[in-house]
RNA sequence: UGCCCCGUGGUGUAACGGUAGCACGACUGACUCUGGAUCAGUUAGUCUAGGUUCAAAUCCUGGCGGGGCAACCA
């Protein structure tokens, strides 16, 4: 369509928009529309602007703001900056005439030239009083009136989908009237809710947002960036066109629910002979994904109600629970771009997403070895005091990350999971009897178990080396199954280390049954916090935010809030895959 | 119920009216000092009934199914 508009000449260039409103955190869903609009204005060589969608005071605050311009900075980072374009802090639109027609513009300053200015968002608001011309115009066109029914009369009038509304019956009050009562309305003359500003389109249409929408209420409220300058604010589908409109925005995308509104957006546009060519708006679906939630609403309620501990919480399908969780910005996009963009309803799979933050962090992040869940290895054989360092391979995809030392000595951790007494069909790691490797550094062979004699329980595993395999190889060819990690007990760094799981424990928590709220899904498993943990030393200056792969465990990031120098804390950002995991959910099955 | 939109493998998404393709998942196997990665392969799809056409996922009509819309929210 963009390619269409190009050829035909509609329009030069291309100019799209994110227009988030300030009354949430950005999501999985922004991202998407993110990728959209700033992938096309990429694409073609164009911008992207991102606009404050602030028209009402009442549900909106500042820290959203904040947190949606970092969250675009992030997401968008490396890719798309710039197309990346702002205004200078301040700026409103200019007022000019274009042939004697009345015209509002404003020039965007792209985020890579800002020249030393500060720079900010657009902001709906900022249009206030170019959105109060127009309507003044409206008004004298005879397309719009002041109203002066009740919200309840309003409801009641606009009948049902099936039957026409009724005409209110100021609708035909004088030019001059409307004009007076609509200013009286800015100054403050009148309370909340006693007077509208209405299109005057058609009461009868069978689209209902036609019927003689409402395009501007009053509301007596303090707004975060107009402070108490107005008390009459528009409407979403007053403002938005205009905005766009003002911003030169060629390509208006918005999610499927808007597309009935598609009427009035072109209605409004055309009721003002407007100089400049007219945006356009085009559709499609927004996101779902399983086992989560994406509406603003719920998201809102997950952090109220504390089911998760803020906005970011590494659980939450917001773009800074990801980013703490420790998914890579690229591995977002490509996610985004692998889904496409449509017009039918679709639910994606988690597993997608979870394949592209693998597909990156497999090739970026540095391999260690961390044991989450300890068992003392001794090395029965292995002198005492002495502490041998092996090289270890930083990152096998990628050479150039070079190779680091790691200690070991004769008393090792090695992960519970890795060792069974009794080891079930295909376990291939240690169990009493069978020789393992330990990775980079020598084959041992399990010679004993010691066991707590109250509870029974394995407290230590006991082995033997084979000096002659030094490194992981022996010189007579013998091949081992299995290769488990370990960390030298002397030279461990202890850390906790949080494990996350789905939030909802059922791929649709949306269609929860009658009666029932989503929240009773909630998957009471998806955090689970491990404490003593044992990391190899190398980690003990892991920097927050640092990405590292756990081999054999998954991709763990350094958590931004709560690890310290000394006390690190890390959370699992996605888990390798594990057949073996695979096979014993098969056996257990049987 | 009125209007609008949408129906392609399990999931997501492609295909000027001309061989239904790609990715994820699942399943086999190979390889492996990560039961990772990689490689090779298998599985499985045009909602339905008519019509137009040499030819239909694509155009037309009906049916069926899903979704959206009746805030002074966005």
């Amino acid at each position: 369509m963009v390619r269409q508009d190009l050829a035909s000449g509609r329009v030069d260039g291309v100019v799209t928009r994110f227009p988030p409103e300030p009354n949430g955190y950005l999501h999985i869903g922004h991202a998407k529309s993110i990728c959209l609009n700033f992938g096309v204005a990429r694409e073609f060589d164009g911008r992207c602007n991102l606009r404050m969608d602030d028209t009402n005071p009442a549900t909106e605050d500042v820290e959203y703001v904040d947190s949606i311009v970092e969250d675009v900075n992030w997401l968008i980072a490396g890719w798309a900056d710039h197309c990346f374009s702002l205004k200078p802090t301040g700026a409103l639109p200019e007022r000019r005439e274009i042939d004697g027609r009345l015209d509002y513009f404003i020039a965007p300053v792209m985020a890579t030239q800002s020249l030393g200015r500060k720079l900010e968002p657009f902001y709906a608001s900022d249009y206030f009083e170019a959105l109060y011309e127009y309507a003044l115009e409206l008004i004298r066109r005879g397309k719009a009136y002041v109203c002066d029914h009740t919200p309840e009369e309003v409801d009641f009038m606009r009948g049902a989908p099936d039957q026409p509304g009724l005409e209110s019956k100021y609708r035909n009050r004088s030019v001059a009237e409307s004009l007076d009562l609509f200013q009286r309305m800015r100054a403050g003359e009148f309370p909340d809710g006693t007077r509208t500003l209405r299109a005057k389109i058609d009461m009868a249409s069978p689209n209902v947002w036609l019927r003689d929408p409402v395009l501007y209420r009053i509301r007596h409220a303090s707004h975060h960036q107009t402070g108490d300058a107005w008390c009459i604010y528009p409407m979403y589908d007053y403002a938005h066109e205009f905005e766009d409109y003002i911003e030169g925005v060629t390509h208006s995308f918005c999610t499927l629910e808007f597309e009935v509104h598609r009427p009035l957006y072109e209605w409004l546009l055309e009721a003002l002979d407007l100089p400049r060519p007219l945006p356009r708006q085009r559709e499609f679906a927004r996101l779902n994904l399983t086992y989560t939630v994406m509406s603003k609403r719920k998201l809102l309620r997950l952090v109220q109600e504390g089911h998760v501990q803020s906005w970011d919480d590494p659980r939450m399908p917001t773009v800074s629970g990801m980013r703490r969780r420790g998914y890579p910005a690229e591995a977002v996009r490509a996610f985004c771009d692998r889904i496409g963009v449509a017009k039918r309803e679709n639910i994606v799979e988690l597993s997608l997403l979870e394949h592209f933050v693998r597909d990156e962090l497999n090739r970026h992040s540095p391999r260690v070895m961390a044991v989450l869940r300890p068992l003392r290895l001794v090395i029965e054989n292995y002198p005492e005091d002495q502490v041998e360092e092996f090289a270890a391979v930083n990152n096998p995809e990628d050479a150039a990350m070079g190779t680091r030392r790691v200690p070991f000595s004769r008393v090792l951790y090695i992960e519970q999971d890795d060792f069974r007494e009794v080891p079930p069909p295909k376990y291939h790691r240690l169990s009493p009897g069978v020789e393992v490797r330990l990775r980079y550094a020598y084959l041992v062979t399990c010679t004993d178990v010691v066991k707590d004699p109250q509870t029974g329980e394995i407290i230590e595993v006991h082995a033997t080396y084979d000096p002659a395999t030094r490194g992981g190889d022996a010189p007579d060819g013998r091949k081992v199954k299995s290769t488990i990690h370990w960390v030298s007990a002397a030279h461990a760094v202890d850390a906790e280390v949080r494990l996350y799981d789905t939030l909802f424990s059922v791929e649709n928590p949306d269609d929860a049954p009658e009666g029932r709220d989503f929240t009773d899904t909630l998957n009471p498993a998806s955090l689970e916090t491990l404490r003593g943990c044992r990391l190899e030393p190398s980690l003990a200056n892991a920097v927050p935010g640092a990405r590292y792969q756990f081999e054999r465990l998954g991709y763990f990031c350094v958590d931004t809030q709560d690890s310290r120098p000394g006390a690190p804390v890390f959370n699992r950002t996605v888990g390798l895959k594990d057949t073996w995991a695979k096979i014993q959910k098969r056996q257990r099955k049987r």
